[in-house]
DNA sequence: ATAGGGTTAG
């Protein structure tokens, strides 16, 4: 026999059967429901802000119906009152209603949005009559709230109970899969097995369904899974289309995420762009640091109207800014009439970029002056913006503040940017201690910021314990056996640079090659770094070594400190020289005009003697050089570079 | 009745 029984987190406190106190007398009230239905009073009374005293009246005064309650359930909900919900719950089950599988729905609904999983959970038990509606509340609800593999479990028993899936419970069981903590492999199994019984059930054409899959594939790095579904879509719509430009943004391949909103809008009349889809399309142009690209769609925005929209402002502030237009990026952010915390980071993030560590910090305050309050990631921005430019003692205490003024806990990625603080700075033995007394775990990011800063300063020592601790952590990343090579190199350590080249290979890892790009006339060009000269870079090469020659004279000595080759040093000039920013300086300067400053974009660090070399040749040749390397902006003019050589 | 895509960091 089932009845209702209190569970410890489902706290109803019976009300007094009192006569209610209200402006309204019983009498009227009487009346009201002799004239109307007894939901226009339950209604106007919740309008005012009254629903306590709607329940009271409910049961005295009028016969509640289905839809009473259902009316009352959603007024908690917009309300945000979770003892309201807890009344109107109370309510349901003292009138016999708790046995109705739609209100039991709405109920669980409602315990999902006051994420009162218990609560949902317990509406679940107690209803005998399950539907589908009520199964896929309950894995909605758990799936929402981070808890993956209970949604899971409780699909398994849906199936084991014979309770036919519909096309509405597998979004609900993909976002489940996604908000588990499974392994990335066992994940991929899963999500693999889920679509196995998409594919079954013949939900896979199912546009909501189909979108979903691309969106869980693209979410792991699955790009060619993810444009397998898109392409065989039968029916797509907008959200299709942007989860794919989503899925190309994020990982890794911008160009192709622009290829494919120009072929949404050419090949479709229905699917138009809004404002989701531009806000991908946004962060791929920043991805390409491609500015021609960005005002093309800012104009597109603005033809579309979608220039009011928060998400939309705040990602063309940032677009700029990482497109090296810091100034348009701030003429936006000041004409914004509404910010909310995204703005400003931003902003704050905007300024730490190029460089303006300072100004940096002073949005930052004039954040917290108009009464927003920063975030995790606003931390993450003006650290890394005191970082940048040396900010150490105004980087420690707004580290301090984090706990102290505005109760946020710092987490891995805040120890990384103190790390970087401190490392870059030389402090080192600081850095170190930081670490020790950490007490959460230093994942990756804290390590390898020590790395990075063994790395600039030379300290074999450090670069090997903190490349020890990475190699376990993410022995994939090859990058961080890089770090540790260059170490040696510069401390002419010939024996450990080959060493650790043996380990690399061993693995079948290799060092990403150095590339970078440039925008010229709205096209992109790229180069990598190539230790041979081939025809196609012949006048490239050519141009720069005339220009070399020309500097040597003015004093320009090239730096060949971490080329990871004992060779001798014209040869290990010719590597250096090979650097693609040196290439794309070189046509840069070919292809644009006098006065036209030339924009180019890296994907790794910028070694030093291509900031050098950037250097001389904005004084040789009187033009202006933006570079933007995996981390900042570097403004090179007049021989001099917007970082001050600390990067 | 229930469903799908997006913003800020390093």
């Amino acid at each position: 026999m089932l009845t209702f029984q209190t569970p410890p987190t489902l706290q109803l406190s019976f009300a007094p059967k009192q006569s209610p106190q209200i402006a309204f007398s019983s009498k009227n009230a009487s009346l009201a429901l002799q004239n109307s239905n007894n939901n226009q009073l339950i209604q106007s009374l919740c309008k005012q802000g009254n629903l306590k005293q709607a329940l009271r009246i409910l049961p005295n005064e009028s016969k509640p119906t289905q839809q009473t309650y259902e009316f009352l359930i959603l007024s908690c909900i917009g309300r945000n009152s979770l003892s309201d919900g807890l009344d109107v719950h109370r309510h349901i089950v003292e009138n016999g209603f708790d046995q109705d599988p739609f209100l039991a729905t709405k109920l669980i609904n409602m315990y999902s949005h006051f994420n009162s999983i218990d609560n949902a959970r317990y509406v679940f038990d107690k209803t005998r009559e399950r539907t589908v509606f009520v199964w896929n509340a309950l894995i909605r609800a758990l799936a929402l709230a981070g808890r993956g593999e209970e949604a899971l479990s409780l699909y398994g028993q849906m199936n084991q109970n014979g309770i036919p899936s519909d096309r509405f419970t597998y979004p609900y069981i993909l976002k489940a899969c996604v908000s588990s903590s499974y392994s990335s492999i066992s994940l991929l199994h899963k999500v693999k097995e889920i679509h196995g019984h998409i594919l079954r059930h013949g939900f896979e054409s199912h546009v909501h369904v189909a979108t979903t899959l691309v969106d869980v594939y693209a979410r792991y790095g699955y790009v060619a899974q993810a444009a397998q579904l898109f392409d065989e879509m039968p029916e797509r719509n907008v959200v299709s289309w942007s989860a794919m430009i989503a899925c190309y943004a994020k990982n890794g391949r911008p160009s192709e995420a622009l290829e494919l909103f120009r072929e949404m809008i050419a090949k479709t009349q229905s699917d138009v762009p809004n404002s989701v889809t531009m806000v991908s399309v946004l962060q791929a142009c920043a991805a390409l640091a491609a500015l021609g690209q960005v005002k093309l769609m800012h104009g597109y925005v603005l033809r579309r109207g979608l220039d009011s929209i928060l998400p939309v402002i705040n990602a063309l502030v940032s677009t700029y800014a990482k497109c090296g237009c810091l100034e348009i990026a701030l003429r936006v952010f000041d004409r914004m009439n509404r910010r909310d915390v995204v703005s400003w980071n931003s902003m704050i993030s905007g300024y730490g970029l190029h460089g303006f560590g300072v100004e940096a910090v002073q949005v930052f305050r004039r954040m917290i002056g108009s009464g927003i309050s920063p975030s995790s990631i606003t931390f993450v921005s003006v650290l890394g913006a005191c970082s940048h430019i040396g900010l150490v003692d105004e980087g420690k205490k707004l580290f301090k503040s984090m706990v102290s003024q505005h109760g946020i806990f710092p987490s891995a990625e805040h120890y990384a940017c103190l790390v970087d603080l401190l490392g870059r700075a030389g402090r080192l033995e600081e850095a170190i201690r930081i670490i020790e007394e950490m007490r959460i775990e230093p994942g990756p990011t804290v390590w390898g910021s020590l790395l990075g800063a063994c790395r600039i300063h030379c300290n074999v020592e450090l670069a090997e314990r903190a490349t020890h601790r990475l190699i376990k952590l993410e022995p994939t990343n090859a990058g961080n056996y890089v770090l540790l090579a260059d170490t040696y190199a510069e401390a002419k350590k010939w024996d450990e640079v080959s060493r650790v080249k043996k380990l690399l290979e061993a693995q079948g890892l290799q060092k990403v090659p150095g590339c970078s790009w440039i925008e010229i006339k709205k096209k992109i060009y790229s180069f990598i770094s190539v230790d041979e000269i081939n025809s196609q870079i012949e006048q490239l090469h050519a141009l720069l070594v005339q220009l070399v020659m020309e500097m040597k004279e003015k004093g320009y000595v090239p730096e060949t400190k971490f080329v990871l080759y004992e060779l001798d040093q014209s040869e290990k000039e010719q590597i250096v020289l090979g650097h693609s920013e040196k290439l794309a300086v070189a046509f840069g300067l070919i292809n644009t005009s006098k006065g036209e400053t030339i924009r180019i974009s890296k994907n790794l660090r910028l070694c030093e003697d291509c900031h050098s070399f950037t250097k001389f040749v904005t004084k040789f040749t009187e033009r202006d050089i933006l570079v933007r390397d995996v981390n900042r902006f570097h403004h090179f003019r007049d021989g001099i570079c917007s970082c001050g050589d600390y990067w």
